[in-house]
DNA sequence: CGTACTAGTCTTTTT
DNA sequence: GACTAGTACG
């Protein structure tokens, strides 16, 4: 029997055919991951295809690593020299070779997004531009679209003609391109731009990176824009071999520039494709996939798809309505509890998922009540932490004495006495002599601008000199730890004993730690290399399947993953779909939050719960909101709880108006930290709504987290009349033998009765004893 | 030049 | 609410 076996008749077909351009429609947890490594592998074994001909193009590193290690599970060997990599990464990897051959030195620098504001903020600066008016991140927005869809600044300016504010942009454009090259630096687009620029300068280089790309994949192929289009479109360009993956109902990345065009027109770009649609869903149960597709259906303008599945019905959906925001964190994060201690599932397999990064914090502080591990995928990037981006400077400054923004960073960091007004000054002499800034201040003594300040310049520029000749000898946590102590960063921190100064010095030993690992991880480990792999970190990247954590993350940031138990959190119009897309005048801006849903809720395996709050806090702003139409849009029958008549919070009807937001500003609290703010904002909340006092928790929940709670919950939701019957009869007695979803069948030893429910002991033939609540645990009679 | 406070903005999502 | 940029003052 052969690996390719246990593949189904479409899995195969995709797998089989290899050469020229193939377009695989793949539903969520249809096997595409499994399609494309198999293909990877029959590629290698029964094709006799060099490993190192073939690429493979996926969206987060985090996904290429998996990948290659599956490869190297079903071929077992030369899966190392696969092409494995993101578009970011692949592009950074050919730049490294030859961004000379387009005017930079091979060492250029990436900017992240602080950079570019800060090279905005100059640039608007020069040229006048109000900033008040037109903002800079309005202009950055502006210049990533244009460059998303190849859009060269000349070409950006003839198309402004007439339009001021285009105007405006395109000489912002004109200016920040120049700074960029000035300063040796990419943006992130850059490096797709500058890589398709690269390929059609110089043939001889695209045609070596075709001939060693003779085998293309690209995965999350609905994602792709028209950028990352053309570069594909270049690299396969003379064998054609050319396999894309996606699913357009998981298109959810428009926002930055995903061109939805690029799945739905393959066919016509490449009329000899061979397209196969993959419609069996291997990951959710009947219940799930149901709720899914009875929510997808409602956009209009799809490839017509009917996903399927021979699993069983599964557990219905669950939906639970709460009357504030930390009252439904407070019932996921005990869920999630009760779950483990009652041996249904591990941490691990359970994921909360929310359309905004601000959602995460009051689910954070419920888990750390309940005492239950978790992880916070995204949210501040690690490398994006100032102390991190502090030191990085440094390294990148050593690296590069062309990247201004980093010299600049940290010229007064620490204090070296090095004010604004000599910065300025320096600025000028360097813009004058057309020199970098940092070879400005190795001149400083030359400047006479800036007088008696120049005697401080001198040691910063002697210490990076001392930096960049120990750098022959150097590994680089020797060189890091030499620039922590040189510079007396840490010191300093330590001076300062407070509790953020101790979070920073954390994070910098974590630093450290990366560093070490990198270290390990490669041989010849060079500084430049390792702040292009700083740069082009994902969030994602960063989680461990073996940490037995709870993740709570974006539902974007989900994407390509699947837990057995996950929560989709805040379903609420106003939310999720966010405010922005309801109240917009295009229907195609929901219709991409629909896809959003669509993706959260075929990341379940078993277990799917909905849930919302009547009230809760955004920005400082206290919002009441209706009940998502997503969740609307499921079947009642899928739901183990009937949602509230009315549609709207507060409004009788809701088809009729326009959606309308409900929102008061609450009063600051002066001078209140964090956690005090939230117990003043719970007191605040009892004012008008008493009943919350009562709801409040109690410390002792710490301890014995779910017990304590248990009836209160039923209380708490807003809907509690629709709860799964917690009063009524059992249908099964002692002795009897009963069937439960995870366990399996087993004899029922003794029932007691609690407060409100049953109390179960179960004898289970596979698991042994365990006690359960029978509203829970849903046991069904064997007969 | 450095600090401490204030006002304004923000958030929808990210390589 | 949280964060940041800008400003007034020492």
């Amino acid at each position: 029997m052969s690996i390719y076996d246990t593949l189904n008749k479409e899995q195969r077909e995709a797998v089989f055919h290899t050469d020229g351009p193939v377009l695989i429609l793949a539903g969520a947890g249809s096997g595409k991951t499994r399609v494309l490594t198999h293909r990877i592998a029959y590629l290698i074994e029964k094709c006799q295809v060099n490993p190192w001909n073939i690429m493979a193009i996926t969206f987060t590193n985090k996904a290429a690593g998996e990948m290659r290690e599956r490869v190297d599970d079903l071929v077992g060997y030369g899966s190392e020299s696969i092409w494995v990599a993101t578009f970011h990464s692949t592009c950074v990897r050919i730049l490294r070779r030859y961004a000379d051959r387009i005017g930079f030195d091979n060492n250029f620098t990436i900017y992240d997004t602080d950079d570019q504001k800060t090279i905005m903020k100059e640039v608007c600066k020069k040229l006048q531009i109000d900033t008040k008016m037109l903002k800079e991140r309005t202009i950055l927005g502006a210049i990533s679209s244009a460059k998303d869809e190849l859009v060269s600044p000349v070409e950006y300016d003839l198309n402004s003609i007439g339009d001021f504010t285009k105007q405006k942009i395109s000489k912002a454009y004109m200016e920040y391109q120049a700074v960029l090259r000035k300063n040796n630096a990419m943006d992130f687009d850059d490096l797709i731009v500058k890589t398709i620029e690269l390929f059609k300068n110089c043939p001889d280089v695209l045609a070596q990176y075709q001939e060693k790309f003779q085998y293309i994949m690209v995965d999350e192929y609905q994602d792709t824009n028209t950028a990352q289009f053309e570069l594909i479109r270049l690299l396969a360009g003379a064998y054609r071999n050319l396999c894309v993956v996606g699913d357009d109902d998981q298109s959810i990345y428009k926002f930055r520039g995903a061109n939805i065009r690029n799945i739905l027109d393959f066919e016509k770009v490449y009329a000899d494709a061979f397209v196969v649609k993959l419609e069996q869903n291997y990951r959710s149960t009947s219940n799930v996939l149901d709720a899914a597709n009875s929510v997808i259906r409602n956009n209009i303008g799809r490839k017509e798809k009917a996903l399927w599945t021979d699993k069983e019905e599964g557990s219905r959906i669950h939906f639970r309505q709460f009357d504030y925001a930390y009252e439904e964190a407070e019932y996921i994060a005990f869920d999630v509890a009760k779950k483990k201690r009652e041996l249904i599932c591990d941490y691990k397999e359970c994921a909360v998922l929310f359309r905004t990064n601000a959602q995460a914090r009051i689910l954070e502080e419920q888990f750390v009540k309940a005492g239950i591990p978790y992880d916070v995928v995204g949210g501040v990037n690690f490398y994006s932490r100032k102390e991190i981006k502090d030191l990085l400077a440094y390294l990148k400054t050593i690296d590069n004495g062309k990247d201004d923004v980093a010299v600049k960073r940290i010229i007064n960091v620490p204090k070296r006495g090095i004010g604004a007004t000599t910065i300025v000054r320096v600025q000028e002499y360097a813009d004058s002599r057309n020199i970098s800034f940092y070879d400005a201040l190795r001149e400083a003594d030359q400047i006479m601008t800036i007088g008696k300040s120049a005697s401080k310049l001198k040691p910063f520029v002697d210490m990076i000199k001392v930096f960049r000749s120990k750098l022959e000898f150097y590994g680089l946590e020797e060189l890091l730890k030499d620039i922590i102590e040189t510079t007396g960063y840490v010191a300093q921190l330590e001076a300062d004993d407070d509790q953020e100064a101790k979070a920073r010095i954390e994070n910098i030993d974590e630093l450290i730690s990366k560093v070490v690992s990198y270290e390990e991880e490669h041989e010849e480990a060079s500084l430049s290399e390792f702040l292009e792999e700083v740069a082009l970190v994902a969030d994602i990247d960063g989680i461990n399947k073996d940490n037995n954590k709870v993740l709570l993350m974006t539902l974007h940031s989900s994407k390509g993953l699947e837990f057995p138990h996950v929560y989709l959190a805040g379903m609420e119009d106003g939310i999720f779909p966010s405010y922005m897309t309801v109240t917009a005048e295009d229907p195609a801006e929901v219709e991409e939050e629909r896809r959003l849903a669509y993706v959260g809720i075929t990341r379940a395996k078993e277990d799917l719960t909905l849930s919302c709050a009547k009230q809760r806090m955004i920005r400082g702003e206290t919002q009441y909101n209706p009940v998502s139409r997503f969740v609307r849009e499921i079947p009642e029958g899928l739901l183990d709880n009937k949602l509230p008549a009315s549609k709207r919070w507060n409004v009788e009807e809701y088809e009729d108006t326009s959606y309308e937001r409900v929102a008061f500003k609450q009063k600051p609290y002066a001078g209140a930290s964090s956690l005090n703010d939230r117990k003043q904002n719970n007191a605040y909340q009892s004012i008008t709504k008493p009943k919350a006092v009562l709801a409040k928790p109690a410390t002792s929940a710490v301890v014995k987290p779910f017990i304590a709670k248990q009836n209160h919950f039923s209380d708490m939701a807003g809907i509690s009349k629709g709860a799964p019957s917690m009063d009524g009869a059992l249908s099964y007695g002692e002795g009897d033998r009963v069937k439960h979803i995870k366990f399996g069948e087993g004899t029922v030893r003794a029932i007691a009765k609690g407060p409100k429910d049953y109390q179960v002991t179960i004898e289970f033939d596979a698991y042994g004893q365990k006690i359960m609540l029978a509203a829970f645990a849903k046991l069904e009679k064997v007969e």
